[in-house]
DNA sequence: ATGGTCAATGAGGGGC
DNA sequence: GCCCCTCATTGACCAT
């Protein structure tokens, strides 16, 4: 995006949201039109006021009924047990915690037994098909697209570890092929000074000229064994 | 203050 | 052209 980086961070899901611009922006607005995306607003947060009054713009979804009841616990810890609530209805317009201003997203955070349920479900299946994603979201209390988000960000860390696991695979690969190109250095070393010696008259005896060959491509010795 | 975590978003691509 | 995916990124929240 091509704007004001400033007013850009602070108004970037409104912005975002309704000056979809190109061809595929457009089809994600329907996209996120079509699903029912949901729109929610918390009133004053911890900082900025004492007023212990929230304005909720939508509670038609089990979803944001439960991101939303995540945020009244996690207010209630703050704040204490007594507050008022005010609610009322607004257009359903998308997903996330923003205020009227566009600027103040609410993090949901998905509750040790949601998280437990979806992890189990993820080590069976990492992908969920319709019926799947459906029942899990009904079960959970969460949007169907809140499921499949979860699914999308936990694949990609399932892939980040993966890397990271192979990175260290390979660094150790590395280390002691480099330690094995030592020794044979040294050996090959040791080899030529030999030879040099057994080259005079003097000393003249046959020396075998190679004493490892390994296709370095499949790993077989030049008699066709596997190596190693 | 700062860095890590993770839910959410948007772009872009493939399949059908 | 819809649906679902990956990928990169954002931003709220939390621990230090």
């Amino acid at each position: 995006m091509d704007f004001d980086l400033d007013l850009g961070l602070a108004l970037h899901d409104k912005y975002s949201y309704e000056n979809f611009d190109s061809h595929k922006t457009r089809e994600n607005k329907k996209k996120m039109e079509s699903k029912n995306y949901l729109s929610l607003s918390l009133g004053p947060s911890k900082d900025d006021d004492e007023e212990n009054t929230i304005t909720q713009n939508s509670l038609t979804s089990p979803s944001i009924e439960s991101s939303f009841s995540n945020s009244m616990n996690m207010m209630k810890k703050e704040i204490g047990d007594e507050f008022e609530v005010e609610i009322e209805k607004v257009p359903i317009t998308r997903i996330g915690n923003v205020d009227e201003d566009g600027n103040s997203r609410k993090k949901l955070r998905l509750t040790k037994e949601q998280s437990e349920v979806l992890e189990e479900n993820f080590r069976e299946h990492s992908t969920l098909n319709q019926k799947q994603k459906q029942a899990l979201a009904e079960r959970l209390k969460l949007q169907a697209r809140q499921v499949e988000v979860w699914f999308q960000n936990r694949r990609a860390r399932t892939k980040v570890k993966q890397t990271e696991s192979d990175f260290e695979v390979l660094k150790k690969c590395c280390q002691t092929l480099t330690e094995e190109n030592k020794k044979l250095k040294i050996e090959l070393q040791e080899l030529k000074s030999i030879q040099t010696v057994a080259a005079t008259p003097t000393f003249y005896m046959q020396i075998p000229a190679v004493t490892v060959t390994i296709c370095p491509l499949c790993g077989n010795n030049k008699n066709g064994s596997k190596a190693r």
